[in-house]
DNA sequence: TGCCAGGCCGGGT
DNA sequence: ACCCGGCATGGC
């Protein structure tokens, strides 16, 4: 037998329900939280952002204005902090720079050309380009992290050994373009993905199973 | 207690 | 084109 990648998220979905993500108020948090959850539990990264929200600090112009030594104190939670410090620097100068501050203006742009932007700036990767991207702005760009690779390695679906881009294709290729889609989607999977097996390739007896049967290569759609 | 977390970069092969 | 060490705090 074989599933396709919607069955799969269907019974995900019936087994979860909505996992809510992003976890943040509004576009600007999500796109702070994006640098800072980098390699990072949630959990630290929550304290950062309560940190930098009680300072009232959430909003390009008046973020970007803080000293750098400052702005490393208020996210230390988060880990890595001298880079995180960094690379929001770089990502809010960009703003600021190219869009005047403005997140809607940032979105405007066609996709692929800010997703190209963004890459170009120190400390944003492909992950959390995407991620700014589908969270963010709602745009349709499949995020795609170490669970994401785990979990569909694990089962079959894919090589251990594919890289970002080809996991991102294998998925967009066989899902509608679908943001709600998308969203919930990389949310289920980094779900599963905590819950079992930890950082083995494979789960022996894994409970999984029920839900993400090896079958294979998926029947691609349509 | 040690291992791991919603990566990315820079330098070395 | 890979491979690796470094980056750092907090939770389990």
């Amino acid at each position: 037998m074989s599933d396709t990648l919607i069955e799969v998220y269907n019974r995900l979905f019936a087994a979860y329900g909505p996992q809510q993500w992003w976890p943040g108020d509004g576009p600007f948090e999500v796109l702070v939280g994006a640098v800072l959850t980098q390699n990072t539990s949630w959990k630290n990264v929550e304290k950062a952002i309560r940190n930098l929200k009680e300072a009232d600090l959430l909003d390009p112009h008046r973020l970007y204005g803080v000293p750098v030594e400052e702005l490393e104190e208020l996210i230390r939670p988060a880990g890595y902090f001298r880079q995180k410090a960094r690379r929001l620097h770089d990502v809010l100068e960009y703003l600021i720079d190219q869009h005047a501050g403005a997140l809607e203006a940032m979105f405007s742009t066609p996709m692929a050309d800010l997703r190209d932007q963004l890459l170009a700036i120190r400390g944003i990767g492909p992950e959390t380009a995407d991620s700014i991207l589908l969270y963010a702005g709602n745009l349709p760009s499949f995020v795609v992290d170490t669970y994401t690779h785990r979990v569909l390695a694990r089962h079959g679906w894919v090589d251990f050994q594919v890289d970002y881009y080809e996991l991102k294709d294998f998925m967009e290729s066989q899902l509608p373009q679908d943001v709600k889609l998308y969203n919930e989607y990389h949310a289920l999977l980094v779900r599963v993905g905590k819950l079992h097996c930890g950082k083995q390739p494979r789960c022996a007896g894994c409970p999984l199973e029920d839900l993400l049967p090896e079958s294979g290569p998926l029947e691609p759609l349509s």
